[in-house]
DNA sequence: CGGTACATTGAAGGGGCTCAATCCACGTGG
DNA sequence: CCACGTGGATTGAGCCCCTTCAATGTACCG
């Protein structure tokens, strides 16, 4: 049963922490029923109860809210590792809709399992612990982002910490990645209008920043770029693994 | 060892999960060696190095990120109960900064100390994620209300999170409650100017809605204020208790 | 009683939105 | 192979929400 890639969330986690082959056989089953969902269609609906996690195996899913007159808040955007369905499992419904961007394979985990794990496995349930909380650094940084920068330190600053989290998983160079985005959710994502976003990225493109076409990233100024966006990536990869793998 | 009131974070994670006596000792002690910061006083400092976290167990904390140019993001309002320097501790250096509103007492807690806890009290460790997935999802509103709604609405949004928080811990009642935040501190958190936080607050007086002045909140038509806030109440406090309690 | 921190108000400007077209790439059926 | 439809990208004009700047007012405190 050998694949041929390690799998996206035992990869993520043994990043995090040594696992022994006990471990990794526990992840192997999480991620062993693969599902296949269609382009844009929904994975979970808000308001909707769930039993389940899923493991996102491949592609790209959207978690958003939308508001009763349509205005709509991307909160976050997942990649092949990420467990999604969190926070919203451990409500009675959920709380956000997410969508999957190109076609994804899921795989679903029950919630149950997952609380199991604190019992039988409790190195997994921190490892899997720890990386939820670098989820939510990366909502407080969004949350910096929308709340405090301007329109095109926004769009730099995002467009940096994909690159980052891309490279990550091995879906991103050093100057360029794919990024399958249309204008309109980077608009949801990042709190601005269509039009304004189509404006900034010009303006990014025309001072030799960044060109974003075709669903395609290239990056012609790495450090300009950082510097405007006051881009820091300490805080999606430097995780404390010595003591944490000292501790357990 | 009687106290008078229940410890704080015994009293939270008490409406999660049954305590056992020996699981109420641990938190007990996590709770043992209160210490007091004085008003203004920084908690933790972005940039720092941290091997602890800290139970607040009484008065209120902001977390926060300044940037370069002065501009300050407040990422959320730490409660009685709430742990802080979360997610900052798993990572090699603190990401923001947490002060003090008026006088704190908190507790340090030893990372180490919690991680043991998957090993030795797995079911305290899960309901410690379980009450960290919460203010992730405390997060995600609020990325919501700075990132999609207008002035009005985020202010009005937050004034209902925040009494809907402060009840949950008995510090507010059903049309007022006090809220130690200077209207510059509320400008930050919701990604506004002072000078416009101060006509928002005007304008929902001027309709009745709700009046905030000297820290005092006074709800005066609470329907209303959560039609225009849409808000929805169910992400504070709803949880799946009984699955929970079942499977642990 | 002066100082300091915070609240309040007004005027002017700008960043980003809305509205309204046009354009472009691509897939589909005739 | 072309006509057409569709989703997305682009551009422009006008406006408004919110910011900035500047000043005054007000409570509290030593």
């Amino acid at each position: 049963m050998a694949s041929e890639r390690a799998l996206p969330l035992t990869q993520k986690l043994a990043r995090l922490i040594e696992l022994s082959a006990d471990e990794a056989a526990v992840l192997a089953e999480f991620q062993g029923n693969p599902r296949r969902i269609a382009r844009g269609r929904e994975i979970v609906v808000e308001g909707r109860k769930y039993d389940q996690l899923l493991v996102l195996l491949d592609g790209m899913a959207v978690r958003y809210r939308v508001l009763q007159d349509g205005r709509r808040q991307i909160l976050n955007i997942a990649l092949p590792g990420d467990l999604i369905g969190f926070p919203g499992c451990f409500f009675e419904h959920a709380l956000y809709s997410i969508s999957a961007l190109g076609e994804c394979t899921v795989s679903p985990l029950p919630f149950a399992g997952i609380l199991a794990l604190f019992e039988t496995r409790p190195r997994l349930a921190a490892a899997i612990f720890w990386s939820l909380s670098c989820e939510t650094a990366l909502y407080a940084e969004h949350l910096i982002d929308v709340g405090r920068r301007s329109a095109i330190e926004r769009v730099a600053h995002f467009l940096l910490e994909m690159q980052t989290r891309l490279q990550a998983i091995g879906l991103a160079g050093d100057d360029s990645y794919r990024l399958p985005l249309t204008q309109e959710l980077l608009a949801d994502a990042l709190g601005l209008s269509v039009q304004y976003v189509n404006q900034t990225l010009r303006q990014l493109r025309e001072e030799n920043l960044v060109i974003v076409e075709r669903q395609q990233v290239t990056i012609l100024d790495y450090d300009a770029l950082a510097a405007l966006a006051d881009f820091e990536r300490t805080y999606i990869n430097r995780f404390r693994i010595a003591e944490f793998a000292a501790a357990t």
